[in-house]
DNA sequence: CATGAATGAGTTTTCATTCAT
DNA sequence: TATGAATGAAAACTCATTCAT
């Protein structure tokens, strides 16, 4: 359904003229990223957004005041639903390893049914890369202060090792997942399995018990 | 000094006409790889480089079919001297973990030292990502072979743990290594000690004892 | 008050529908002039014009075909204020010289006073050149022909020297007048006493008796 | 001849590079004037007048920065010309009142036969009336310096009247070429004979000898 | 009458690349 | 080989105008 041909009829009883404006702003932001990750930031023309939502190229001004504008848009909306799909898996469940486990999941599939976000976060850097930190890793720090609740009953009810503290297991774990997303998209791997394996060396170590005693 | 007033005396009894070449080409590269991470490769004008070398636009073009080709050249050069940098950290000791522990340092210190050549990686994705995959990859699955007899060893020894299989600890400390080398980069953080720190959970793990009972 | 606010309550009983339209015509052509006069025409949107108005962009449209009909409405506007002035003020006097005097000194206060009219004429020639006449001009032959009448008054009452033609006295303080004019609007000069001066050298030349005799 | 086909053979001895640079710019700032006044300065494009040049667009931007530094150019150059046209003329005669006249004629012819620059003053002001001051005032002003000096040798030689500055003649006379070339310009009017009448009437006067007894 | 969301034509400027010298 | 003047394609953004409500 183009955009143009969305919501012409009565129903604006419910849907008052700025929520019709956010829904469209919505639909631009859902287009814009797909093109440009699929055609990169300087390649992808207002004009073929525009035309892809069936809309004229200054429409898309209304909405948004210019190119870099309607990108940055399009980060941001990827990441707070990155952080909300995220969130929500954790929810899920009650045990603190159990939603670490699910959020990482969740992090992973995220990205792998939404390669446009992946892409977009690669753009950022690439075109944006005077900005102080890509949006990417303010997400991260924010998403940080939650999770640090989750390790410290962890820490303190001893299920961790001694000598490790939250903010190391929260760069490993951080670090391990941008890796492995990033891989997945460019070598086009899937998430699946993958998962469980991420967490069982995370949580135990690639050592054998004999090495353990050795490598001490 | 200058490109154009390098090797103007008559030296030309040793150094061939081509080894001449050669030694511009690498000049070129090396100041092209820096305007290309400091501007990106779009703000990046062939005019500056050139001039930063003290040359004139056209003889870029003697040693470079384009734009494109110059930056090419940039991150395979780049790669090249990961890769060489890598293994003679990694020839530097015989003992297999201790081998794979200089190897990862080595990679983490190089982008530390380099921090030109992630951007590069950056802008060679983002600007020409129709390319099936990005140039890092390629070398990362090159030397994947050779890392994979290590590990065999490793595996055959017992030193690892059951279930694990070469790849699967390959994939693990890839994704790894190059989540936490962005994370460095885009945050500034620094390799140091850090990597003590991911040798120690990648080989032993996270989970205390206690909890390696009750999580088995 | 806002355009908007203006007559809005029932005094229709005097005020026909076309006199009230006649009204917002007068109201939008001064603010349009002042716009104009102040932005250019090309840098003064209508966009501006509607908003400082009180009125939606469209509005301007059910009184002005287009951007141009505007703009020409309030050159003539200005040109019939113009003409207004400068006759009601040749009416005060009964004696030729004075009202020329009178017609004079109006006309160069107007252009002070209305310092938009003169920006107008000059945006008038630069974006409708192909115009053949500016308006300006159109105005200044219509009055020409009063004055015609009351300058030959004064040739066939010998107040004028031989060898004058109206045509000629016409021209030359008609010259006068609009030098003086721009020169007063682009230096920021007053009329003021400057008019006497005027009219002294005018009428009076300005060599001695001496040079005179030698230069005759 | 096209611009591009000047210079082509060996001529290279007397002309250096930059004597061909300045003498391209000319060419430029002759061609872009004439364009400039003739279609106005929004509706003239670069690629008008490059390719009325016989030269791309893009080498209009070796010699000018932009669009708007060509125009100013193209202004300053008309101003520089006038000037020295008008005191080349005002050289040629000795008795002051014979070089006021060669100059006020040269003044006036220059505008007839170059009318491009009235309509460049006028496109100055107004496509760039944020501008304190028009070009031709900063020029006029200039120019009043000089004639200063003519003026008051006549008044202190007695050939002036009484009563009257140096100051208030040169605006006099200065405010009178100044309507009379545009008027000229608008009208299509010819300076020729013209001259002798402002010169007569700025000199005597139109009072004839009784009205002189009785004005005074 | 009034509104204001939508339209889309139109132009400057940049910069990779070429090629005559 | 080296130069650098000349080329010309390409795209973001604005704003006068329209018209459905």
């Amino acid at each position: 359904m183009k955009l143009s041909e969305a919501k012409t009829s009565a129903d604006s009883s419910a849907a008052s003229v700025s929520d019709r404006k956010a829904e469209r702003r919505l639909a631009m932001i859902a287009t814009a990223a797909r093109l440009f990750a699929r055609d990169g930031y300087a390649d992808c023309e207002m004009e073929s957004v525009a035309s892809e939502l069936g809309v004229a190229k200054g429409t898309l001004y209304l909405y948004f005041r210019s190119k870099e504008e309607l990108f940055c848009a399009c980060v941001d909306q990827g990441m707070r639903e990155l952080q909300e799909t995220v969130q929500q898996a954790a929810q899920g469940s009650i045990a603190p390893f159990d939603r670490i486990s699910a959020a990482i999941r969740a992090y992973l599939l995220f990205f792998e049914q939404h390669p446009e976000q992946a892409e977009l976060l690669i753009q950022e850097r690439a075109f944006f890369h005077d900005r102080p930190k890509p949006t990417y890793f303010t997400y991260r720090e924010a998403s940080r202060e939650r999770w640090r609740v989750v390790w410290a009953e962890l820490l303190s009810g001893g299920s961790i090792r001694d000598g490790l503290t939250v903010d190391q297991i929260l760069d490993f774990i951080g670090n391990l997942v941008y890796g492995t997303m990033f891989t997945n998209h460019f070598l086009g791997r899937s998430a699946g399995e993958q998962h469980a394996l991420i967490m069982d060396i995370f949580y135990r170590g690639i050592w054998s018990d004999a090495q353990r005693h050795t490598g001490e």
